[in-house]
DNA sequence: AATCCACCCAACCGCTACTAC
DNA sequence: CGTAGTAGCGGTTGGGTGGAT
């Protein structure tokens, strides 16, 4: 049973819009606010489904939005944003004031991306290009390096209590990521992806130790290797 | 002047997460 | 706990624009 469609498409306008829709858009939050999407269009006079009026809302109504060029600094930012968060451009926007997810997303496709191969970097991984990277990761590798990411990051995009105590995003966004090449490390680091990666001589750091967190206890691989981890 | 092509960006689509019942 | 409705997110598309030929 697939779900019903979000508004009746045969009576709904697709395409760019006009003044007069952006207007009544406009005039109808400013006097009711963003309340339920769905409704909006019907009360506010407009044959567009909620979902459209809100990605113009969110993306080019807003009076809070900073239209124009993004600045080097924005740029940069936008960089190591992504090198943390990857394609979460919702977060990354959350982080620029007055950018859209959207404005963001774009920006990186048509300008950043290249920027970074004119580094000579990858724009997914942001490693060299000539050195082993994050793609030369196996799959099943990918859930171990994931949970010790979200160790820090936190659920929904929101700020961990560990990153309120410490403000880390403000310390150092510039990160790599790796899995651990100790010989001190517990069984369930010892796999052999792992030792594969040991052999590539992929540059191991724990993100924790990474951030200035050594020896944290919200480090699931600090628990376990309280020595600094060998750096190659 | 006409055509082609690459680029940019607004908007759409499909999916997932969340919430209420 | 399962289902349905809704909001939000990320990937993709397509129209507009400007430069090159």
């Amino acid at each position: 049973m697939g779900r019903s469609p979000c508004c009746e498409k045969a009576h709904t306008n697709k395409g760019a819009w006009t003044r007069e829709e952006d207007e009544k858009l406009i005039s109808y939050i400013k006097a009711h606010g963003e309340g339920c999407w769905r409704s909006i269009p019907k009360a506010a006079g407009l044959l567009r489904c909620g979902k459209s009026c809100r990605l113009r809302w969110i993306n080019y109504l807003r009076p809070d939005l900073k239209r124009g060029n993004f600045t080097p600094e924005e740029d940069e930012l936008i960089i190591k944003l992504h090198g943390l968060l990857g394609n979460k451009w919702s977060l990354i926007a959350a982080r620029l004031p007055g950018r859209t997810d959207n404005e963001i997303k774009n920006y990186w496709h048509t300008h950043i991306r290249r920027k970074l191969l004119s580094r000579g970097l990858d724009p997914r991984t942001h490693q060299p290009i000539t050195q082993p990277s994050f793609a030369t990761l196996k799959q099943e590798d990918m859930p171990m390096v994931r949970e010790t990411m979200m160790d820090v990051v936190g659920d929904e995009g929101h700020r961990s209590s560990r990153d309120k105590d410490y403000g880390y995003l403000d310390l150092n966004l510039d990160l790599s990521i790796s899995l651990p090449c100790n010989s001190s490390l517990p069984e369930e680091y010892s796999s052999p992806s792992v030792a594969s990666a040991r052999s590539a001589q992929t540059l191991v750091v724990c993100m924790c130790c990474h951030l200035g967190f050594q020896s944290s206890d919200a480090c699931r691989l600090c628990q376990h290797i309280r020595e600094p981890v060998a750096y190659s």
